[in-house]
DNA sequence: ATCGTTTATGACAACGATGTCTGAAATTGT
DNA sequence: ACAATTTCAGACATCGTTGTCATAAACGAT
């Protein structure tokens, strides 16, 4: 078992002090041209790459942040996971992914033990833990930097990345009311997650707008999985006056409104119009394939490592477009 | 900003030395009930994290190990996450999730750096990285403890957790010879995976017992994912002895064919059965939802740091049971 | 009572980098 | 040509733990 090799080992091939190694590595001021290319060519015969550890306690940077985040969707959280990782790259920095439950009382020390354990520089929240109070103030407290992705409250506070969600659900109810619908139920997210709100938020909006009055039977909640949109799916389908059209606050619950509308023989889109929202891979997958806002999750997640990167003075946000993306599931009404 | 707690404040509020304090946090022999339970009072009142970096540094142990994957499921990644990371929280060891690409020619240097930079005590391998003979040589070269999940090769190598994909594929194909399908499609996997030749070989064996002569017109290429299904569904279903039954290799190529057997306007399950392999949560969200094979991947990738953490001498491998879900997908043949 | 062994604790070096300081060499201005 | 400044490089302390070794206290056997 070869052992380690060491930034004395380099600076040995070399023929320097392991200092101006040391300042190679960082790609510090003051190293002749010839004395680099020595130390990089000695790095590279040695397949040099230097200890983290050694790095994080003796200097002021770790070249590790984390990632938090507490959400159930493995699709959600591979896109974010994809974002931050790959800005992570190529800076050099490593990922720390961790999950988290924002509903257990131990959630501030585990974020505390997380960063005295690990140094991280900075951590990127994902939704709900953009949400949560305690962690937000203990974040503050110790001054560690850190940035958002689709934060739903205080937004003075840091900086972050997000988009639209109250337009974006403007945008599908405003689109389904543009295909002569005029009965189009709706389901919230989990309570959770502030764009739960938000989303509701358009739907007002564009129905008060098209002059269509809200009616609360037509409104039921869900968590944003499957079974929750399977309940609803069913509440709203035996609602008097049956919707013609259901928008859903996510993908997972809009196929569980297709799945009751098959399994009640409904022909769709013609019987019943659904739309989902996120534009998962789930919403290509299902039959008929979903009418969805594409919300661009790998690029915020994306933006927000580099907002942390780029350690911007005070607090920036950065708003990205999300799209609608129409699909089959949708028609307009018969 | 509060500066870190060290284990020397543990040690001046507890009124010991350091090494004392290192003592407890190791559970090292050698220590006095009372001076196990004021240190560990100090630790508590400080909310103490003793410093990963220091750890790996001066100790033999670092703390961490690394799971590394090449999977383009975020059900499959996410489901492996989670066991890995369970059984890691509850052996206080911090997970370091790592995407690789064993198409990368880079992947050998990739890997030996993440072990360099991190010191990492061990390693999980999932699939296909599993099988990339450049890593696994180097993994063995450097004597590092490695666990694969679900490996198609040198079973002999290192340990290993696994099912039994070929008994698994025969259960699912016998099923369907049992619902009265005599001609049944089959949708091999990804080449990179070797599991896609065993689900393969156990299709065939399957038939082979029932007496069905093989077809290999009955047989077509995907890559895992919801585009190949949809195009071998598309041929499948018009070859000149079109099946009764479609069995595809994992749960997205089985939501393809499902797609495409709902825009050509047949009745599912009448017109034909279909079923996929897995059991993501994807089986459940389709329409109908699929009888597929539940693969225990949370477990399975419990079991593997399992292995890891116990050192067991030698080689062990552990074997995880399957099961045959039974879902509205299929039927008996109309 | 004495000796040997086990238990319990501490002093100090070491891990592999970076930060700080110091001084030599190169460059610039006059 | 000389002083002042900037550039370059090394010596050494340091980060927060664990490993090694030394030693004191407690215990058991004679």
């Amino acid at each position: 078992m070869a052992t380690r090799n060491t930034i004395n080992d380099v600076a040995r091939v070399a023929g320097v002090s392991i200092k101006t190694v040391s300042r190679v590595l960082n790609k510090e001021r003051y190293v002749r041209a010839d004395t680099r290319e020595k130390v990089e060519a000695a790095m590279a015969a040695l397949a040099f790459s230097p200890s983290l550890a050694a790095r994080s306690l003796a200097g002021k940077r770790s070249h590790q942040i984390a990632l938090i985040y507490d959400n159930h969707s493995p699709y959600y959280i591979h896109a974010v996971q994809e974002g931050v990782w790959a800005r992570c790259r190529e800076a050099g920095v490593r990922m720390l992914a961790q999950p988290a439950d924002v509903a257990s009382p131990t959630i501030v020390a585990e974020v505390g033990g997380l960063i005295d354990e690990t140094h991280v520089d900075g951590i990127i929240l994902s939704s709900p833990v953009t949400d949560c109070a305690p962690v937000l103030a203990e974040l503050e407290r110790r001054g560690i930097p850190f940035v958002r992705i689709s934060p739903g409250t205080n937004h003075a506070l840091t900086s972050s990345v997000y988009m639209d969600d109250v337009q974006a659900a403007d945008d599908m109810t405003t689109h389904l009311i543009n295909l002569g619908h005029r009965v189009i139920g709706f389901i919230v997210g989990h309570p959770n997650h502030m764009a739960s709100e938000q989303r509701l938020f358009g739907y007002r909006r564009a129905l008060d707008r098209a002059g269509i009055a809200y009616e609360p039977g037509l409104v039921h909640h869900g968590e944003f999985d499957f079974a929750s949109g399977v309940v609803a799916a069913h509440s709203l389908l035996s609602y008097p006056r049956r919707p013609t059209a259901i928008f859903a606050s996510n993908d997972d619950m809009a196929a569980g409104v297709l799945t009751v509308a098959h399994s009640k023989g409904l022909t769709l889109p013609d019987d019943l119009s659904v739309a989902g929202f996120d534009d998962t891979p789930l919403a290509q997958l299902v039959w008929p394939p979903l009418t969805t806002i594409r919300q661009p999750t790998r690029d915020l997640a994306f933006a927000a490592a580099n907002l942390l990167f780029e350690r911007v003075d005070g607090v920036e946000h950065r708003r990205l477009q999300h799209e609608l993306v129409e699909r089959a599931s949708t028609a307009r009404v018969g």
